[in-house]
DNA sequence: TGTACATCAGTGAACGCGCGTTCACTGATGTAC
DNA sequence: TGTACATCAGTGAACGCGCGTTCACTGATGTAC
């Protein structure tokens, strides 16, 4: 057992690249906290990990491969903390839950402004998403949809009459219930697309200062939007 | 009179510095649009005018004024579509006219989509907007701000019953009222401010891709959104 | 109207910077017999 | 267990690039008398 390398952990230099490619990450999502996305340089990052900037190069491809391990990053982590307050509110209304990931959002997105502005601001010029962020980029998504069935399911997100709808759209809808969101009318569909749309609106306007001067409080203001937002959900219009 | 300078385009001199400027700015604006702001290079934009890249310096003392005109200019561009659609939706219902204030935006985001990044997506790194970004930035707020003030003398928007606020974001809202929208109680003003996120938010969704391989038909979905949004800004809940 | 001087646009060279990426290399770690 | 070879992390130099900004200058345009 000493001798035979276990599969887990296997070698020393196993363990030294895992971490060293946690590392670089580490350093470098602190340098996009600090500079942004398009100031983040490789070789900025290899200097304060120590390394020569070619050195980078063993544990990421590219700069481009680098960031979308960012991307990655700050996609499951905005995604862990929706699911960690969905799981938090499970004894509460559909629309206070969602109300809770809503904050929750918002929450992660004023502690790591340049890791949301990453994925849900403008893209990085010339860099194009890969196919490996689609998974983590659902989970908030996910969690909403899953929200908006369990309301529906409990007699909380009530229907009311269908909005008039293009074919395309209808099917899209469809598309999208029976992939995440089994038995939710479109009318309720629609309604969380809309706050969907209104909390990252609400952030970017906060955020990327278009309510200076205008709001004070921006905790008590996002809080008041968004609970009649959620409450909007449960209604039948 | 022929030797006497007029006073408006007086000397040769003055109006090829006129010209000049614009042609920088509309060199700038191609660029802009064709690579993103991070990518604007004053370099880039001199080769292109026909200029030595010192040049500039007469007529822009650095490239953040170069971008802060340009950011004028597309809020200017924006404010005037909004606007358009303000006038030319005159008598029409005021959540259509909402509405056709909405699409006007979208519209020119869709049209000029770096442009639209630059003033509503993340900010630019390094760049602080100066004062006199102030103005041209509430052209298309107050347009919205002044339509809430037509519904509500009309009758068409209801006010409902007063949300509970905090102190704060009340005396905010009596602030904002005294500014520009006279007679609109906080529940309208709270309303529109929903909608005003919404429409940035599913612009954002749009442009940024978050609704690749969710909504076929843009047009259809954003349209459906909207409309329904509008209306909700009649409803006193 | 003509001349002397002041203003200003544009030039070209230079400074100093940082970037992403490649490549031949050294030396340490891991593996097969 | 010991040895020979293969793998791989990290080095250091280099390539080629573009950037923003400064500065002393030339020559054209404008102005005052």
């Amino acid at each position: 057992m000493a001798t035979t390398t276990p599969n887990a952990s296997r070698t020393a230099r196993d363990r030294a690249r895992r971490e060293l490619t946690e590392e670089i990450k580490r350093v470098a999502r602190r340098h996009l906290a600090e500079h942004g996305s398009a100031a983040l340089s490789l070789r900025a990052v290899a200097r304060e990990v120590g390394m020569v900037s070619s050195a980078v190069y063993r544990y990421f491809p590219s700069r481009d491969d680098l960031l979308t391990a960012l991307i990655i990053d700050a996609y499951d982590a905005v995604g862990e903390r929706a699911e960690a307050a969905e799981s938090a509110s499970r004894d509460r209304g559909a629309d206070a839950r969602w109300l809770s990931v809503c904050e929750a959002v918002r929450a992660w997105a004023l502690a790591n402004p340049h890791e949301y502005a990453l994925i849900f601001g403008s893209p990085v010029p010339g860099y194009a998403a890969p196919e490996a962020t689609i998974g983590p980029a659902s989970r908030v998504p996910l969690v909403l949809l899953r929200l908006l069935g369990d309301g529906v399911a409990s007699g909380e997100f009530v229907a009311g009459k269908t909005p008039a709808m293009s074919r395309t759209t209808r099917s899209d809808f469809a598309q999208l219930r029976r992939t995440a969101a089994p038995a939710v009318p479109d009318a309720v569909l629609s309604r969380g697309l809309s706050v969907w749309a209104q909390l990252l609106g609400g952030i970017n306007l906060e955020m990327f200062g278009h309510l200076h001067n205008v709001i004070r409080d921006y905790d008590a203001f996002f809080t008041l939007q968004m609970r009649r937002a959620c409450e909007f959900l449960t209604q039948g219009v």
